[in-house]
DNA sequence: GTTCTAGAAC
DNA sequence: GTTCTAGAAC
C-alpha cells in the first residue's frame, strides 16, 4: 500500500460531513472542555504526511475536531510560508481544535517555533515521524504528478535527498510530550488509528514510542525539566493505550524528597535523604545518579574577595534561585561555603526558609566543593566556579582551589570556550574526563561565574554603587543556573544515543536558543579573539551614568558590542601590541578598523569620555575635532605615498553605531570583503557621511552639527559614488564600482573633502 | 558593529 | 537548485 499514491489509504474515508471541508481547516468548532493536541508530523516529501493528516481528519469519529495546516496549500492553496503555518496553528488551537501539522519538519529549528507556539498555549506537542525509508520517500516524490507543494519530478529525488542528510530526530527535549516513529505503513496506519480514535478529553501517552530499541529509552524531559502546565492527568479523560509499552517514567524522584525546609545539609543527612526514601532498591542507583546530574553546587559569588555585602547577596541568591526552580522542576541547587560559621550559609537558609522553598530542592551545604563526593557524600555533575575576568587559574579561594582540583584540563578546556567573561555572565565548560576532578568527583561541567566587585583593590570596582551591583549579581546567577540548566538538557536529550553524562557534553543547548551550540554555551556575547576590539574586564558594566560624568548628556543606550571603541579609548594601552593600533595622543588614538569597508579605512577616536557621537559634539569641542581631522590627514597622507591611485574621504556617521566619537577616513575604492551590505554602502555614500571640514565648518558656526535622524538614507537604493548609476545589489555594485571611472561629484570636489595625491601635493606646494 | 539564517528572488 | 537580502540576536 503506498500512503502517498492519493487513491487507496489504511484510514477509512472522510465522511460526508467532513469530506468538503476545506483540506487546511476543519470547520467544525470543538466543544469547551477539550484536551488539545498539536501534532507535529515529521517527514520528507514522499513519507505521506497529508494521507495521513486526510486519513485522521476524515477518520476522526471520537468527537475530536483536527485542523490540517499543511505549508503545501495554506498559501491560497499554495505553498506558504512558515509564518502562515504558525498562525493557521495558533488560530485553530485558539478554537479549541487540535492541529495536525502537515510540513516537513525534519530540522529541530524547522519545529522550534511550533513547539514555543504549543508551550504557550498549554497544549501538548507530539511528534509523529514518518520514517520510511528513504528510497520509498524518493521513489514516490519522483513519480507523482499533481503534488500541492509541487514537488514532483527529479528535483523532487534531489530535494529529498537533500532534506534527510540534515534530518534531527525530534526529541522529548525539544517539548514534545510524545513521540511515535512509524517505520512503515502498517506503523502508520496504527498511528492514524490511535488518532483518529482519540475524542475530545483523551489523551495519549507521554514518551518514546516505536523507535528502535538500540539504548536506552528517552524519559519524559519536559517533565523533568519543565512546570507540567496541561498534563494528560489533570483532563479527567481515560487514557487511549498504544500497543507499544509504555517507557518507563522517572520523574517523580525530587518531590518525594522532604527535608527540613531550608535546612542545611551536611554528609550524614545527604545520606539519610538517600536511604530513608521509599525507592525500590533496583531503582535507587539509577535515580541517584539521575539526580547528581540535576544537581548543581555553586559557591556564594562576590561574597568573599569582592567584598559584596552578605545582607543583600543572600537576599539575591534566593530571589534567583527561586526563579530558576519556579521555571524548571527536578533541578536540584546547593550552595556551598567551607565553614559552620558561614554567614552567607545562614542568611541564605535562613531566607529560603522564609520563601518556603523546598529543600529537596534548594539547600545549603559545608564542605569543600572540590571535594564534594569524596569527602562529602554529596554527588554533582555541575559545580560552579567564581572565577576572575580574566578565566585564569590562581588568585585565591574558590578559583584557586578548582583549578588545582581540576588541573590543566580545565585550563585547557576552559581557553577553547572563552578568553574572558564580563561581570554578570557565565560561561559552561566541559570538563575532560582525563581531569583529576572529573574522575575522583564526578564533575562533568564547570561554570565559570563572574560577579560584580565592590573591592576597590580589584578591577572594576563598583564604588559601593549596589543599585548596579545588585543587578549583575543577579545577572551572573541567572545566568550560571540558565547555563545549569542548558547542560542538564543537553545530557538529557542524548540519553537515546549515550549513557548520559558518560563524557562532557559536546554540544549545550540554551533554554532560548534552539540551536545547538559548539562545546560550551557562553551567554554573554561569544568572546571573540578579535586583533584590536575584545569584549573584556568592564565592557558593559557601569557606563550608564559615564556620560553624565562629563556633563555630556545622550539618551541612546549602547549594546555590549558598541564599547569596543570606549574600552579602546579609554585604556589604548592594553593593546600597545596590537597591530592595528597606529597612533596614541592624549586626545585620540588612531587605528585601523577592524571590518574596513575599503582598501585604506581607519578611525581617529577621540579619547574624551563621554563624547560618544556627533550629537554630544559642542563648540568646546571644535580643538579636538581640529586635532583629530589633522591626524587623519597625516595619515591619507602617508596611505597616498604608499598608493597613489587613492583618494581619501575624512568623515563622521551621522549615527554611529560604536560608542565614541570616531573620524573615518577611508579610501574611495571601497574594495573589501567586509564591505557586505547596503547599510555599509550606504553609510559612506549618503548625507549619512558626514565630511569632516562640514562638520567643523557647521560646529564653529552654530555651535553644533546638524545631524538628521532620518536612516532611512541607509536604506536607499545602492548608487555608484562616482556616476550614481543605480545597482540591483551588492555584488552587482561592487563590481561595477571596481571599473567605474567618472569623476566624483562636484560637491565632493570642493572645500578638501576628497583627499588625493593631487590635492596633497597642491596642498604642499 | 558582526553573525546567522529564513525567505525572497532568481 | 543558488544567490542575496533583511531582520533578529548578540
Amino acid at each position: 500500500m503506498d500512503p502517498d499514491a492519493g487513491g487507496s489509504t489504511a484510514a477509512p474515508l472522510p465522511p460526508a460531513s467532513t469530506a468538503g471541508a476545506s483540506a487546511a481547516s476543519a470547520t467544525v468548532a470543538e466543544e469547551g472542555g477539550g484536551k488539545q493536541v498539536m501534532v507535529v508530523l515529521v517527514g520528507p516529501p514522499g513519507s505521506g504526511k497529508s494521507t495521513f493528516a486526510e486519513a485522521v481528519l476524515g477518520g476522526s469519529a471520537a468527537g475530536r475536531t483536527w485542523s490540517r495546516v499543511c505549508q503545501d496549500t495554506i498559501g491560497n492553496g499554495k505553498a506558504g510560508t512558515k509564518i502562515q503555518c504558525l498562525k493557521a496553528a495558533a488560530d485553530a488551537l485558539k478554537e479549541g481544535k487540535s492541529v495536525l501539522l502537515d510540513r516537513c519538519n525534519l530540522e529541530r529549528e524547522q519545529r522550534a517555533d511550533f513547539m514555543k507556539l504549543g508551550s504557550h498555549v498549554h497544549v501538548d506537542v507530539h511528534a509523529v515521524v514518518l520514517d520510511l525509508p528513504a528510497k520509498v520517500c524518493i521513489s514516490r516524490s519522483v513519480s507523482r504528478t499533481g503534488h500541492e507543494g509541487n514537488l514532483q519530478g527529479g528535483r523532487a529525488a534531489m530535494v529529498v535527498n537533500r532534506m534527510l542528510k540534515n534530518k534531527e530526530t525530534p526529541l522529548l527535549t525539544e517539548g514534545f510530550s510524545r513521540i511515535m516513529f512509524c517505520k512503515d505503513n502498517n506503523e502508520i496506519k496504527k498511528a492514524v488509528d490511535m488518532y483518529s480514535a482519540l475524542g475530545p478529553s483523551d489523551s495519549l501517552d507521554s514518551g518514546v514510542f516505536g523507535q528502535n530499541s538500540k539504548g536506552p529509552v528517552q524519559v519524559g524531559i519536559m517533565k523533568f525539566l519543565k512546570k507540567p502546565g496541561s498534563s494528560a492527568e489533570k483532563s479527567g479523560g481515560h487514557k487511549v493505550r498504544p500497543n507499544e509499552s509504555i517507557p518507563q517514567m522517572q520523574n517523580h524522584i525530587s518531590e518525594q524528597q522532604n527535608l527540613e525546609v531550608g535546612g542545611t545539609c551536611t554528609v550524614e543527612s545527604v545520606k539519610e535523604l538517600s536511604n530513608s526514601k521509599k525507592i525500590e532498591d533496583q531503582s535507587r542507583e539509577s535515580v541517584l545518579s539521575d539526580i547528581s546530574s540535576r544537581t548543581l553546587a555553586f559557591p556564594s559569588i562576590s561574597t568573599a574577595d569582592f567584598q559584596f555585602d552578605l545582607d543583600r547577596a543572600s537576599d539575591i541568591i534566593v530571589d534567583a534561585v527561586a526563579d530558576i526552580l519556579q521555571k524548571y522542576d527536578n533541578i536540584r541547587l546547593v550552595l556551598v561555603d567551607l565553614s559552620h560559621k558561614s554567614r552567607i550559609l545562614s542568611l541564605v537558609k535562613e531566607k529560603a526558609a522564609k520563601k518556603n522553598i523546598k529543600s529537596s530542592r534548594f539547600f545549603t551545604f559545608v564542605g569543600d566543593i572540590t571535594q564534594l563526593q569524596s569527602k562529602g557524600g554529596l554527588r554533582c555533575n555541575v559545580i560552579a566556579n567564581a572565577a576572575n575576568w580574566r578565566l585564569k587559574p590562581g588568585g585565591g579561594g574558590v578559583n584557586a582551589a578548582i583549578y588545582n582540583a581540576a588541573g590543566e584540563d580545565l585550563q585547557r578546556a576552559t581557553k577553547e570556550c572563552a578568553d574572558t567573561l564580563r561581570p554578570g555572565s557565565s560561561v559552561a565548560v566541559p570538563l575532560p574526563s582525563t581531569s583529576p576532578l572529573h574522575q575522583r568527583e564526578g564533575v562533568t561541567h564547570i561554570i565559570h561565574v563572574l560577579g560584580p566587585n565592590m573591592n576597590p583593590m580589584r578591577p572594576d570596582c563598583l564604588k559601593n554603587d549596589y543599585t548596579k551591583g545588585s543587578k549583575i549579581l543577579h545577572e551572573a546567577y541567572t545566568s550560571l543556573f540558565e547555563n545549569f540548566v542548558a547542560i542538564v538538557q543537553s545530557c538529557m536529550g542524548k540519553q537515546n544515543t549515550e549513557p548520559a553524562l558518560e563524557k562532557p557534553a559536546t554540544a549545550v543547548t540554551s533554554p532560548n536558543d534552539s540551536k545547538t551550540k559548539r562545546e560550551c554555551n557562553h551567554d554573554s556575547e561569544r568572546t571573540k579573539k578579535h586583533k584590536l576590539v575584545q569584549p573584556n574586564t568592564s565592557s558593559n558594566q557601569a557606563r550608564e551614568g559615564d556620560s553624565k560624568r562629563s556633563g555630556v548628556t545622550t539618551t541612546k543606550t549602547w549594546g555590549s558590542w558598541a564599547q569596543a571603541l570606549y574600552e579602546l579609548a579609554m585604556h589604548p594601552e592594553n593593546y600597545k601590541n596590537s597591530d592595528s593600533l597606529l597612533e596614541i595622543s592624549d586626545d585620540f588614538v588612531v587605528l585601523n578598523d577592524l571590518y574596513p569597508k575599503a582598501k585604506r579605512h581607519v578611525l581617529v577616536v577621540s579619547r574624551k569620555d563621554g563624547l560618544d557621537s556627533l550629537a554630544d559634539v559642542k563648540k568646546e569641542h571644535l580643538p579636538l575635532l581640529r586635532r583629530m581631522h589633522s591626524a587623519g590627514v597625516k595619515w591619507a597622507q602617508k596611505f597616498l605615498e604608499e598608493d597613489s591611485s587613492l583618494v581619501f574621504r575624512l568623515g563622521y556617521h551621522s549615527v554611529p553605531s560604536m560608542r565614541q566619537l570616531h573620524l573615518h577616513i577611508i579610501s574611495q575604492d571601497f574594495n573589501s570583503a567586509s564591505l557586505k551590505n547596503k547599510k555599509h554602502w550606504n553609510s559612506f555614500t549618503t548625507t549619512f557621511f558626514l565630511d569632516s571640514v562640514d562638520v567643523i565648518e557647521e560646529i564653529d558656526q552654530r555651535g553644533s552639527a546638524t545631524i538628521s535622524s532620518d536612516d532611512r538614507v541607509l536604506a536607499m537604493e545602492l548608487r555608484c559614488h562616482r556616476c550614481r548609476s543605480a545597482h540591483p545589489n551588492i555584488p552587482k555594485l561592487k563590481s561595477h564600482i571596481a571599473s567605474c571611472k567618472s569623476s566624483f561629484p562636484s560637491h565632493l570636489l570642493q572645500k578638501d573633502r576628497l583627499l588625493s595625491s593631487s590635492t596633497m601635493h597642491m596642498d604642499c606646494t
